[in-house]
DNA sequence: ACTTAGGGTTCCAGTCATGGGAAGGTCAAG
DNA sequence: CTTGACCTTCCCATGACTGGAACCCTAAGT
């Protein structure tokens, strides 16, 4: 099938296959005409990425990921740290969001929101 | 004051001053020998980016920031919108975090995590 | 006088994972 | 024979910096 097809299929825009062709992630055959063709293993592969891709996970991530994937003999264990560390990250990222949600939330609550120029938001933007 | 102590009384790298400086943030005087000389109100200014920025405000959003700040008339109103539209984005943003989490954690408990290569986590990924 | 260290300057390139759009080739249908 | 939907490569832009090269300025130590 075409690059059409394949994004269809594997929930990726086109341009995106193309970079990952690019980057080495994927290597779809090609026709005659130059136009790429995707086999079954290549959308599998690619609906794979687009799986790990939503999960977070990083292109490097995702490249291991596709290796231990494919090597028959890989031990769970190196899988299972990956997705750990991946995890950890997460949830730093949630800690930072959680705490400016926080502060934000308290800013907000303490502006009138009026059409007076008093505001405790940018007071406290500007140092207290 | 020249950019270093600028920097460090702000907590940013000079290098990003410099970048504040080329997008139109702020427009520190130069010395004689083409230094950039910051006053206490620019160094206010780069302190209130700082802050804002922490904040998870983007670019865009501080350069509002700043001139509602530097508007004596303005309304609370429209600063407190600001920081609702951001704190909405964020709480997105988290919402989005805590599905990914939630789906790893699941899948990381799935996993054994042994020496032996039958793996949730990439049958997961791999589409069940 | 000379060197060294620690400032400062500009400009260019890279990050991450795409997205947009131009300029052009290919193909099936009407 | 043309339309329209595909496909191709190539280059530029994003956000918010960060790193590094190549160079200038100034003060202190030897």
């Amino acid at each position: 099938m075409n690059i059409g097809e394949a994004a269809r299929r594997a929930g990726l825009p086109a341009k995106t296959i193309r970079y990952y062709e690019d980057i080495g992630l994927v290597a779809p055959h090609r026709d005659g005409n130059g136009y790429r063709r995707f086999g079954e293993s290549e959308v599998h592969k690619l609906a794979f990425l687009a799986r790990a891709r939503s999960l977070g996970f990083s292109i490097d991530d995702c490249r291991m990921l596709l290796s231990l994937y494919e090597d028959r003999g890989r031990a769970s264990a190196e899988v299972r740290g990956l997705a750990q560390r991946h995890a950890k990250e997460i949830d730093a990222r949630i800690a930072r969001l959680k705490e400016m949600r926080a502060t934000l939330g308290e800013l907000i609550e303490a502006c009138a929101g009026d059409e007076r120029p008093d505001c405790p938001i940018l007071k406290d933007l500007a140092g207290g």
